[in-house]
DNA sequence: CACTATTGTTCAGCACGCTGAACAACGCAA
DNA sequence: TTGCGTTGTTCAGCGTGCTGAACAATAGTG
């Protein structure tokens, strides 16, 4: 008995992270029924108006270029990205979408249309989006390199 | 240059995931420095009134027993909680708060309170918490035992 | 051509979340 | 006491995030 669930006195930040882990749980059914991840879904998201470094995916994805590559190396394991060599340039990766990455993709698209159910909790769910968004906007300048802006000591 | 950010388009939980990245990553010189980390201050924030068995305090934090056996670890690696068995039944562990614990939780709502800057690139801030609240209370039922609701297939 | 710096990616290793499985201790029944 | 199911915790192993370091290839300088 005693203290039940006194979530409203969390630090907003251990909140964020739960209500992350929460929602991301709830597309797991989804999500494992089609051999790809979280993470994943957002790289594919980026590749599909064509063709991305893997620095270019990190930078867009606001991760760091190690995470991003292990990421591809998921996607290209299960088949939904393939990666190439730039003959230009032979250090980058060109990571391009499959059909069947195109396919996935899409699919998730329609998924997230079609059940809003979990987020349907939320009172003015497009206020949330918006300042979501700008909460990652402001915060999330790049990452990537993973840049130290202020290594003052 | 093309596209530079269109996170708008993301994924709501996709948005949550990294917005919740961010705020953790803000957090990071604060709790680096006090040689404690963000998982253990929600722990070291539902011990605050008395010691706890670990299954309950990952009730309280709605993460796996397993998660919360390794968070309590680093804890009392770190000198924060002290472990014993109950000699009432000897499988439970009892986490209790030290000293050092209770100080370093008590400077850690200090700082939270003093520095809402990060988080102060929202609007309305209030709204934002009662929405994470809301979406936590709702979706957050338990874990824990990791319980899987819906085993049909 | 070597020398050095920069750039793109991966490796090593840690924190944190999860699931499945193992193990120890308890509780109850025969 | 033995046997078995339940409960509390940990171990194994994976996915996602990070940092620091290594490595390969390109580019600039002599």
């Amino acid at each position: 008995m005693a203290g039940p669930d006194p979530v409203a006195s969390w630090p907003t930040g251990r909140l964020l992270s739960v209500a992350a882990r929460l929602v991301e749980h709830s597309w797991q059914e989804f999500l494992a029924t089609r051999g790809l991840t979280h993470a994943g879904l957002i790289a594919l998201h980026l590749l599909r108006e064509g063709p991305r470094t893997q620095r270019e995916l990190a930078h867009g994805a606001k991760v760091t270029d190690q995470t991003m590559s292990r990421t591809v190396e998921r996607l290209h394991r299960a088949g939904f990205v393939e990666r190439g060599t730039d003959p230009v340039d032979r250090r980058r990766t060109v990571v391009t979408l499959t059909d069947r990455g195109r396919d996935v993709h899409a699919e998730a698209l329609r998924a997230e249309r079609d059940e809003p159910e979990v987020l349907g909790a939320l009172r003015d769910y497009e206020a949330f989006r918006l300042q979501l968004v700008e909460l990652v906007t402001a915060l999330g300048v790049d990452r990537s390199t993973a840049a130290r802006p202020d290594p003052r000591g």
